[in-house]
RNA sequence: GCGCCCGUAGCUCAGCCGGAUAGAGCGGCGGACUUCUAAUCCGCGGGUCGCAGGUUCGAAUCCUGCCGGGCGCGCCA
């Protein structure tokens, strides 16, 4: 939109702003000031001059504002400028300029902030990844809600998003599993059978034990305490599918979905493992101490050396992991991001060691690490142990507080702080919950549409001038003018508590001004601006609760 | 010991690629429903931005050191 109202006046800035500094100004930074007695928007451009110029900031403030009073273009849409403090410019916007702000946001709706990414990237969104021995904790619940909330966020911003989810099928966990599901399987055609000592104890192993159950019948009577290679495969192979259906169907219940699902077993399978390897080997990066296979990713920023191959011949995990990010690097476009929780952080030095060593640019991975999560229970700490079996997992956590409330909560810290959640106080202050107040603003919003529309009134007529705007008008006007931003930057730094945050702060004031302002009964002028503010409002609240995958209600 | 994250109001946390008198929610106290949804609003109280230096017109924000908390530091995954 080439008459884009912010754009008018940050051109006229443009201009004042290189007259007085007797050189180009490139861009100029307009923004809200913190109080509302200086003004709607303020810029500092007269301090950032004051050095290059060499000349006292406020002096160079009076010809900016002199040389902004003088120009045509914003005449319509400014109504005073005045310089103040050490040398900022405070500027009155018009009732014009205010009709042509909401105008604007209604017309491009639910597109409004979209596409504000500077270069589209092709983006790979590795998260949640849990294996298949068990269900997803509260921990994988925040690196799924937030990995989820990243993708919409990417791609609102413009990006070709992908969303993988890599399953670690294979190895020695997997075998304990399906030792364990065999081990219950057995107790239940009465057999003295017990699970392995390291093995898994949950309750979802005897689910799981019990369909194998109904699937085979007997098929394995009398020797699932001593299962041949075969026996112990299907237990572990079949047992692991069938906790993977329930991690995505507990994922699909939050909102998750995943483009692509990718297994570690056939990266084994297919050689492709070794192939790496070898492959490392050939470049001069690994060498052999005392029998083991050594990555030489120190080499590359990496704190140490790292084992691929064991001395008894075994392929590490980070073999696999090799694999694994090469096949992401060969077959994704930009960038790749891996969430992944605190207590994996050590893995990012090796991991950008791999793609190092191969040749590729390390900085085309991100690892976004997620803090982990503490669950409490009436204010003490509860341990969470996946073998014993006393996490709390994401499905328990969803049934108690809700998905909406879950998904709000659990994005609505920054991913690098640890966080505390207390499930009986979840429990009880769900009414409390701030989810409640942004959708609340939303159904309010709907609700005046509807009244409008019941009083005859043309709810998508243009948006008309009014006479004045008032203090609360123009204080949630300038915060819709502002989400475009707040979207670019909540992507930039793959931050969605920025999200967050913003949708509380515009309920916020929209609550107030809904309290102290006529919409349906203000005279046509007014009423026609509000209306319009209340479109805008609604859209944008509905674009940034889909974006962290929370429901935007018409009624409550 | 080394690495990463955190330390801001009683509690939970925003703000952090430098800008005016540091914010919100919750909790506390006091108000507002004959009027578009009270899951709401308005008002009051609440701070050595962990500590100490440094950088500069200006530091919660950048740099250094220290203190406190979390998580890592396997031929585990």
């Amino acid at each position: 939109m080439p008459d884009a109202p912010h754009e008018i006046l940050h051109d006229a800035l443009v201009r004042a702003a290189s007259a007085a500094a007797g050189a180009p100004v490139p861009r100029v930074e307009i923004t809200p000031p913190a109080r509302p007695e200086h003004g709607d928007l303020a810029t500092p451009v007269a301090l950032g001059l004051a050095k290059v110029a060499k000349r006292p900031p406020r002096q160079i403030a009076d010809e900016v504002v002199a040389a902004l009073r003088g120009d045509p273009a914003v005449a319509e849409l400014v109504d005073g400028a005045e310089v103040a403090g050490p040398g900022f410019i405070n500027l009155r916007m018009s009732p014009a300029w205010y009709a042509r702000i909401v105008s604007g946001v209604v017309a491009a709706g639910a597109g409004h902030g979209r596409g504000g990414a500077q270069r589209p990237e092709a983006v790979l969104v590795e998260f949640v990844s849990v294996n298949p021995t068990g269900p997803p904790h509260v921990g994988h619940a925040r690196q799924a809600a937030l990995g989820d909330s990243i993708a919409r966020i990417l791609a609102f911003a413009g990006h070709r998003v992908t969303r993988e989810y890599y399953v670690n099928d294979y190895g020695r966990q997997m075998e304990l599993f399906g030792e364990s599901v065999a081990a219950r399987y057995a107790q239940l055609l009465g057999e003295d059978a017990r699970v392995p000592e390291d093995g898994y104890r949950g309750d979802y192993v005897s689910d799981v034990a019990a369909i194998l159950h109904v699937e085979v019948g007997e098929r394995y009577a009398g020797r699932a305490g001593r299962l041949d290679a075969d026996g112990r495969g299907f237990f572990a192979r079949r047992g692991g599918e069938l906790m993977l259906d329930a991690i995505f169907a507990e994922l699909e219940a939050f909102r998750v979905h995943f483009d692509v699902v990718s297994h570690e077993t056939p990266l084994h399978v297919s050689g492709d493992v070794e192939r790496r390897l070898d492959e490392l080997t050939a470049a001069g990066h690994t060498y052999v101490d005392e029998g083991a296979l050594w990555f030489r990713s120190s080499a590359f920023g990496d704190e140490k050396d790292r084992v691929l191959r064991r001395a008894n011949g075994v392929t590490t995990y980070l073999a696999a992991d090799v694999a694994y990010h090469l096949d992401k690097a060969e077959r994704m476009g930009d960038r790749m991001i891996d969430i992944l929780g605190a207590d994996h952080h050590g893995y990012i030095g090796r991991l950008k060691a791999v793609l190092a060593a191969s040749d590729h640019d390390p900085d085309r991975l991100e690892v976004l690490i997620v803090q982990l999560v503490s669950l409490l229970e009436d204010g003490e700490a509860r341990r969470m142990s996946k073998r014993a079996g006393t996490l709390v997992t994401l499905g328990e956590l969803v049934r108690d507080i809700g998905v909406d409330a879950a998904r709000f909560f659990l994005v609505e810290r920054s991913s690098d702080t640890t966080m505390d959640l207390d499930i009986g106080l979840a429990r009880e202050q769900s009414q409390e919950n701030p989810v409640y107040y942004v959708q609340y603003a939303h159904a309010r919003c709907c609700a005046l549409q509807r009244k409008a529309a019941e009083a005859g009134v043309d709810v998508a007529a243009s948006v008309a001038t009014p006479g004045d705007v008032g203090g609360d008008e123009r204080a949630l006007v300038a915060r819709l003018a502002e989400w475009p931003a707040v979207a670019a930057e909540a992507a930039a730094r793959r931050a969605p508590h920025r999200v967050v945050a913003y949708l509380k702060d515009l309920s916020r004031e929209f609550h107030a001004f809904y309290h102290r302002s006529q919409v349906v009964d203000a005279p046509p002028a007014e009423r026609a601006f509000r209306l319009g503010i209340v479109a805008a409002t609604r859209a944008v609240i509905g674009t940034g609760l889909d974006l962290i995958a929370v429901e935007a209600p018409e009624r409550m």
